[in-house]
DNA sequence: CTGAAAGCGCTTACAG
DNA sequence: CTGAAAGCGCTTACAG
C-alpha cells in the first residue's frame, strides 16, 4: 500500500517547489493563476490532503479551537457548540470539544489535555475553574474566552446570570406571589447557577422580602432534580406558590412532579424556568421562561474567537440580551390558596 | 513575554536528553525511576505542556479522533458525542466534532476538513455518504467507524434500523390498528430513516397489509415536522388511528399537535416513536418508543475505536440491542373510530 | 511571482 | 536505561 500523496509529490507534478504549493493553499493571492490551477490540478489528481500537524508546528496555527463545556446532555449547550461549530468550520476553524460534567477536576484534565492538542483558543463555560486551571490557563498562553458568564477580567461573552434572577422574582412578584422558592443546580462550582440565585434574593430584599437558604432546594441538573425540589419546596409552610428554576431541564421536572401530585399549574403553583429550550414553547400548560439566545452566544463566541485570532486584539465583552416569556405555568396565586 | 517551555528546556532542568523525557512522557516504563521523579519535577516547575503537533508529526499519533453527526441539536447525537468524548477522554483522546445538518455537500466539507487536522479515525453516521466523501476517507487511509447503522461494508455499530421499523409496526397491529401511517424524517441521504420505514412496511406487507406511499410524510427533524405530519395524515380517509414516527421528536411533535387539535391520544390515535429521550417517559401521556441505547453506543464506538488504533485490526461489527417500550400513547383502537 | 533552505518541537530506531 | 541525530511534512523569511 503505498502511502499518501505529500507536498513535495504535488509539487513535482505540477513543477513548482514545495513552496509554491504551500502558498496556493494558505495563500493564493501570491500565486501567479496559471501556477494555481496547475497546482489544483495536481492536488486532485493526486487525492493530495494536507497534513495538519506539520501545517500546525510549521506555522504555529492549529486552525483549531479547544471548547469544554458541562455537558452536551442539556441542549442548551449542545446548541451552543452547535452554532460554534458550524460558524468556526466556515472559516476553516475545527473544533475540539469536551465536557467534564460539572467535576472541577476532570475540567483541569481536559483543559490540560486540549492544550497539549495545540489549539489557537480555549472556550470555557462560566468563571469558575480551579486555580491550577488558571494557572494552565496562562503559562500556555492561548487565549481563553469565557462564556455564559459575563467578567471583566477576561475576555467573555455571556448572560447576565443575575439579572435572570431578578427578573424571574419580579415577574413572580408582580403577578401576587408572596411565597417564593428556588429550585437550583449546584452552585458550588457553578457562578452561573450561584448569580442567578443571588439575583432572585436580591430582587425580593429589594421589596423588602427575604429567601431564607431554606427556600432555596439545590439539585443534580434533570427532570429527577426538578420534581425533588418540588418535592422538596411542599414541604415548607407556607407553602411557595411561586418557584424559579435555574434552567428549564430543572422547570420541566418541577412541572411533571406537580401534575403527578395532581396540583394545579398554574392555578396553585407558578413555574419559571430559564433557557427557554424549543420543548418548552411545546408543552401543556407551556412553560414561562426566560430567553436565552444560546445558538447565537455559539455563533457570537466564534465570531470574537476568530477576530481576536486574526487581529491579535483581545475582543470586548459581549453580554447577550435576555428576556422573560410569560406563558402558562405562571399566573397569579389562585385566591383560596392563599 | 518569555515563550512556552520546551521539551528542551526540560531535558536540560532535569539533566538528561529530550529523548528521555519524551520516553519518561509517553513511556515511562523505559525510565529508571529517580529519572522520572526528576523529569517530572523539571515539568511542573517550568509548567511545561506538551505540543501536539510536533508529537503527531514526529510520531504519526495525533491522538485526536474525528466525528461528524448530523446534528447535536437533537439530544440523540448529542448524548452519543458525550459517551465518545468521555471514553476516548479516558484514554487520552480527544474529539474534533462537526454537524453537517443533513447536508452531503456540508458533510463531504467536513470530512475534508477533519481529514486536514490529522485525525487518527474518522466516525462518521450511518451509510449515505457522497462518492467524493468515500473517495476522500480511502485515499486518506484514516480508519473508518460507521455508527447508528449496520453494514457488512465498513466496520460499524449501529441498530437495525429494518428492525426498529419492525417493532413499531408489530405493536400497533398487535393492539389491532388497521389504519397505519408514518412520519418520517427526509429519507434521502438518510439511510436510517428510510430503513425504518422499509422496515414498518415490510412488516405490514407480512401480514397482507400496505403501507401507500401517501401514508408515509417526510418532515424536516423537529416539533414542527410532527406537528406538520400529524395534519398531513389526517386527511387521509379512513383515518389512520396509529402512527410510527422516526424519532422522538417527531412523535412528540406528533402528540402534541393532536393534543392542540382536541385529539384523544392513545384513545382516536396511538403514537410509537424511536429513540426513547429521557423526557419521553416523562410527557403526559407518555411515549411509546422504540429504545435505542445511545450513550452506549458512544462509548463502544470509542472502544472499538481505541481498540483498533491499538491493535491495526478491523474491529467486528457490532449491532446494539433494541427494544420498544410501551407506554402512554399507544392502545387499542377506540371501537367508536373505527 | 517563485525557489532553496532553515526550522517548527517532537519521536524513535540505533548504538552504547 | 540513556543519548545523539535523523526525520516527520509543512511554512516562511530571504533572496532573486
Amino acid at each position: 500500500m503505498i502511502s499518501r500523496p505529500r507536498i513535495r509529490d504535488v509539487a513535482s507534478r505540477a513543477g513548482v517547489s514545495t513552496a509554491t504549493v504551500s502558498r496556493a493553499l494558505s495563500n493564493p493571492a501570491l500565486v501567479k493563476p496559471d501556477t494555481q490551477i496547475r497546482i489544483r490540478e495536481a492536488i486532485a489528481a493526486l487525492g493530495y490532503v494536507l497534513d495538519g500537524s506539520a501545517r500546525a508546528l510549521a506555522s504555529g496555527r492549529a486552525h483549531t479551537i479547544g471548547a469544554i463545556v458541562p455537558t452536551l446532555d442539556n441542549a442548551i449547550f449542545a446548541r451552543a457548540v452547535q452554532g460554534l461549530q458550524t460558524t468556526l468550520s466556515n472559516s476553516g476553524y475545527q473544533l475540539l470539544i469536551a465536557a467534564h460534567e460539572y467535576n472541577p477536576d476532570t475540567e483541569q484534565a481536559l483543559v490540560r489535555a486540549l492544550l497539549e492538542r495545540s489549539i489557537d483558543a480555549l472556550l470555557l463555560v462560566g468563571t469558575d475553574h480551579s486555580p491550577q486551571t488558571w494557572d494552565l490557563i496562562r503559562g500556555s498562553r492561548v487565549p481563553l474566552l469565557v462564556t455564559w458568564s459575563k467578567t471583566d477580567l477576561q475576555p467573555s461573552i455571556g448572560f447576565d446570570n443575575h439579572q435572570i434572577g431578578r427578573l424571574a422574582a419580579q415577574h413572580l412578584l408582580a403577578l401576587g406571589h408572596r411565597h417564593l422558592g428556588v429550585i437550583s443546580g449546584h452552585c458550588l462550582h457553578n457562578d452561573r447557577a450561584r448569580s442567578r440565585v443571588e439575583g432572585f434574593r436580591e430582587a425580593l430584599e429589594q421589596r423588602g422580602r427575604q429567601l431564607p437558604e431554606s427556600h432555596v432546594i439545590q439539585q443534580p441538573f434533570g427532570f429527577e432534580g426538578g420534581r425533588a425540589g418540588l418535592r422538596a419546596l411542599l414541604e415548607l409552610r407556607p407553602r411557595p406558590t411561586g418557584i424559579f428554576c435555574g434552567n428549564d431541564v430543572l422547570a420541566m421536572g418541577c412541572l411533571f412532579e406537580a401534575q403527578a401530585l395532581g396540583i394545579d399549574v398554574p392555578g396553585e403553583l407558578s413555574i419559571v424556568g430559564c433557557d427557554n429550550l424549543p420543548i418548552s414553547s411545546q408543552l401543556t400548560p407551556s412553560l414561562t421562561t426566560i430567553h436565552l439566545p444560546t445558538h447565537e452566544l455559539g455563533q457570537h463566541a466564534a465570531g470574537l474567537l476568530l477576530q481576536w485570532l486574526a487581529s491579535g486584539q483581545m475582543p470586548p465583552n459581549e453580554c447577550l440580551p435576555i428576556e422573560l416569556v410569560a406563558r402558562g405555568t405562571s399566573g397569579p396565586p389562585r385566591k383560596a390558596a392563599r
